[in-house]
DNA sequence: CCCGAGCATGCACTCGTTTGCAAGGACTGC
DNA sequence: GCAGTCCTTGCAAACGAGTGCATGCTCGGG
């Protein structure tokens, strides 16, 4: 078997023996057409080929397909300083809320022909920071943050030099960009109120790390909630990260003390933890404990038991995201918009009324 | 209060009114050194870095930093057609198998210095194929494929084309590519001898599509370990896709006919899919029917049966995928090279011995 | 019939870096 | 003391595309 042309690449230019065939170039269609290179990009550029008489585009546009040319975008950045490219800010892809999230950005914004370039930051101010430089040193045009603190200084600094980006599912404080979350709040609400339907009083909270929007927002909400119900706010532990680690070891803390017969869990990660530590201490949920979590991350709904929680729309959140950014991109909009998402409380086996009489927890081991 | 200097610059460069400061450039670099940029280059850059005498490099060097001079990887890449970024191909970073993989990835090259850019492709070869073509335009110096078909044009045609690239998770036939993989085989084969172990003998198989190397190798290696225990090894359905819906309709189907008291799933979610179909029959797993999945994604211990699995390292196996491409792109190895890395069968509460006598199934409805 | 307007195209420079080649200087060995 | 060599640095030409400006052409109006 004798090597075969790449396919793709019209054969005019004499393919060479080596098996990686240049790219053709600019200079090429224009040579192919019989025009100069500049009257060639103006040609294949859409927002320039009113400058161009219609035949000669329509033949430069006929050469390029024949060649199979495509630009090249490395060389059109270093002109234009822009890239077609978006940086994405997650904390952690194996998170399982934000692959949806992320799946989201990229429909939306490859529709656009944008392309991402997405990094984890595993929370780390630091690697936070050295990623976004790094990003915009690769001439990103936006980004999109996931992993923004309630008071980021970093976030500051970026929406001070104009740097386009819009913040999703977490948002920071006093800053003047686009945001797009979920309606945290209401699915607190919601969330207290279906447990007070079933009758709980003691009602406490394993809140996410207060230094992030989600964590404190939740909380917040979970406070005003009871206090609407005339019931006591301040059975709250707050959690180190969104871990099941940290779930566990806010849940074995509330046990220890007067237990409460239901858990509003911060997220469903920290729901999961506190399965555990209930396991641990001879517990059942829901005989025992009535816990929800948030984000209806999924498979959730095939746990054991199945868990009750707030259904935030993942994947929405990324194309709208994606969509606020393109936006501010394009020029069109130029005032922030903090967009909520609505949510939904999705009820399953992890809730039911609070037992008649507290069994005793049995002590782990 | 003021416009303040953006933070990183020193203030050499006159900062002029616009809140978007100009990064320093190579040339400013140079001049501030007193040299020219050419030997700035080579002072700032490693590799050319002996040929400048120490004192110059240390002289460049701290301007560049007083500066907060970083590369232009625009330009350097248009210079040296090379982009220190990788591209990845995944079907869909939804499906919890991938997200691990990514992150193993990511780490892995991020510490040599790469930035990976990803795509979705929906398992659809067009798709598979524009986005391949658009990282090749972006100047990618290689790819990590967990996409290819067992009989993949795309990627025997970018192969002859001496494109660097890795396989992971899923392989090519008749490839001369280098590849990571999980092993298939052994892990099956454990699967049938613990199930023939708890007393099984009618055991089905729920392949995955037979045009990806996992539902072939998992297929092939259900029926040897059949044969090699004596038993029937017919009993199989080729599922349309990994997916919970097509797990579902393959049980469906083999529950029509003489039941099978346990199930190899080709995967996880098709064993997602076999425990819907069961509990549509009115059967109960593992009490009428045993599952065993695959790949043991996260949280697939929690579910309602713990579902018995084959557990297989997804993020060495990214890691893995990364150093065998960043092995080519140094050109250290030249010989591809195929990496199995070992699984273990994790039991749980989804497989259990059959039952003494089969209960009729209750149609669905 | 001539001049000016306007359209289509070409010219040349630029984006920021890398790199082959050449030149200058210092140093060594004879 | 001179030639040859090495070391250090500069020069200039790329990489591939975009774009302000100039130029040449055509056409219309007076």
């Amino acid at each position: 078997m004798t090597a075969h042309p790449p396919a793709g690449y019209g054969y005019l230019p004499a393919a060479s023996l080596p098996h990686v065939a240049p790219r053709p170039t600019l200079r090429d269609v224009a040579t192919a057409a019989g025009v100069h290179p500049a009257t060639a990009s103006r040609a294949l550029n859409d927002a320039t080929r009113s400058l161009v008489r219609p035949a000669t585009v329509a033949r430069v546009r006929e050469m390029a397909a024949a060649l199979g040319y495509q630009v090249n975008p490395i060389a059109r950045s270093l002109k234009t300083s822009r890239s077609e490219t978006v940086g994405v800010l997650v904390p952690d892809l194996t998170n399982p809320l934000f692959p949806p999230i992320v799946r989201g950005i990229e429909d939306a914004l490859g529709d656009s022909g944008y392309t991402v370039l997405t990094a984890n930051t595993d929370n780390d101010p630091a690697r936070t920071s050295s990623n976004f430089a790094a990003m915009q040193a690769r001439q990103v045009d936006g980004f999109i943050v996931a992993t923004a603190l309630l008071d980021d200084p970093l976030m500051h600094d970026a929406a001070a030099r104009g740097v386009p980006m819009v913040l999703v599912n977490r948002l920071t404080e006093h800053l003047d960009v686009s945001a797009v979350s979920a309606d945290d709040a209401t699915g607190i609400e919601r969330t207290v109120d279906h447990l007070v339907g079933l009758g709980h009083r003691d009602i406490a909270h394993v809140a996410g790390p207060l230094r992030v929007s989600t964590g404190a927002v939740r909380l917040r909400a979970f406070r005003a909630a009871m206090q609407s119900h005339g019931l006591r706010d301040d059975r709250v532990v707050e959690a180190e990260a969104y871990s099941e680690a940290a779930g566990r070891a806010c849940l074995l803390k509330l046990l220890d003390g007067d237990r409460p017969t239901a858990v509003v869990a911060g997220n469903d990660l920290l729901a999961l933890g506190c399965y555990d530590a209930l396991a641990e201490s001879g517990l059942s949920c829901p005989d025992d404990v009535s816990i929800v979590g948030f984000n209806d991350m999924p498979f959730i709904s095939r746990l054991q038991p199945p868990l009750t929680s707030v259904r935030v729309p993942q994947y929405e959140l990324g194309v709208e995201a994606a969509r606020l950014l393109l936006d501010r991109l394009s020029g069109r909009t130029v005032t922030p918009r903090v967009v909520l998402l609505p949510v939904r409380l999705v009820v399953r086996g992890s809730t039911a009324p609070p037992p008649l009489v507290k069994r005793p927890a049995r002590p782990a081991g």
